[in-house]
DNA sequence: TAGCACATGTAATAAGTTACATGATTTT
DNA sequence: AAAATCATGTAACTTATTACATGTGCTA
């Protein structure tokens, strides 16, 4: 059993293996429950979804719900096979970028108040994810508060949420030094 | 001032603004520095490079060191103009991609003890991301204590050092639950 | 009737890794 | 003498986003 680099076709017989569903309700589902770590567009979706009904994966039915076509694809036994084999994978350690670290680090050549601007954004956008987590597991907890699955999305939620929260913590730390070393431009925080 | 996609010229005018030197050096520094959160293959160098050079961003000198030729670049006025301002925009939020996540997400759809494993071996991998961040602060405050960078090597380490505690706590939480679930294949860890 | 959500797809482009090709010098 | 390191580069391939194209049905 071989994998590709990405996991771009078993994040999709992950989510095919929740029920059956067509292309256009995977990109919805994501939105709604793993846009916080994994997203994808349609334009590696819906190539995907020809790939997996040809390598056996899934099978394909076309149903006209109220006149309106869609694909609704589901899981083959060969399908659910690979996504036991992907999970059972550990992850090889991948380096991902980190945009504002570059920046900090290179934080000696920036003008004043630049990387203190850049930690003060940064912690809004955690604050940001940690709503959506927070939104998104409430959600689910009512929506499907008995669904066998709902432990592993709260463990899933709650380490994107220590992230975040630990990101936030860093920020204020940080932010704190740069002040200490006057290096906050007054103007733009009092 | 316009920015592509992703950071790669401004990594390389971020380095340069240390000092000349080759791509070959670059890549060297990179693994050396800031591996944790940012790398640059060759074939990603070496046209970036020449594409800097074009635009005015940096200058290259050959020169044969001992008889060994390499080409030394040296970064412009505009190619310091261009750092700062890279510099002072926000990143914007992207959605990194956690594949761990992602399979902690689907985990009821793997074989008992699965996740425990892909949790045990995440838990492993923040444990070496940690003590390569140690070694390499501790590197650099010995090689280069008085450097004008300096504390910002520092923030920067220590941002990618909160994510991994971070990261292990949960493991260690995540582990205790899984446990308690009966979700932990015995024969694999006493 | 205009606009939005539903629904599927492709083409162009961008971004990135890997393997290969080449050759010098230094270390074992 | 072999292997590792220094040094530069390209070609093939993979991965991913974005914009475009097309059309239906529901709602304001």
């Amino acid at each position: 059993m071989s994998f590709e680099k990405t996991s771009t076709v078993e994040s999709l017989l992950g989510l095919l293996s929740l029920g059956p569903m067509s292309g256009y309700e995977m990109r919805q589902m994501m939105e709604r429950s793993t846009a916080n770590f994994w997203t994808e567009s349609y334009g590696q979706i819906y190539p995907a979804l020809k790939r997996m009904v040809k390598d056996g994966l899934a099978t394909v039915e076309e149903q006209s719900k109220d006149g309106r076509a869609k694909k609704v694809y589901k899981l083959t036994g060969e399908g659910e096979r690979r996504l036991r084999a992907w999970l059972g994978v550990e992850a090889k350690p991948q380096v991902h970028r980190n945009e504002l670290l570059l920046k900090v680090f290179f934080g000696d050549q920036a003008l004043r108040g630049a990387i203190a601007a850049q930690v003060v954004a940064e912690r809004e956008r955690c604050e940001e994810a940690l709503e959506r987590y927070e939104a998104t597991v409430l959600r689910m907890e009512v929506e499907h508060a008995r669904h066998p699955a709902m432990p592993y999305w709260r463990m899933a939620a709650r380490c994107g949420m220590a992230h975040a929260k630990a990101t936030i913590a860093w920020c204020d730390e940080t932010f704190a030094e740069l002040e200490k070393r006057g290096l906050v431009s007054k103007a733009k925080f009092y």
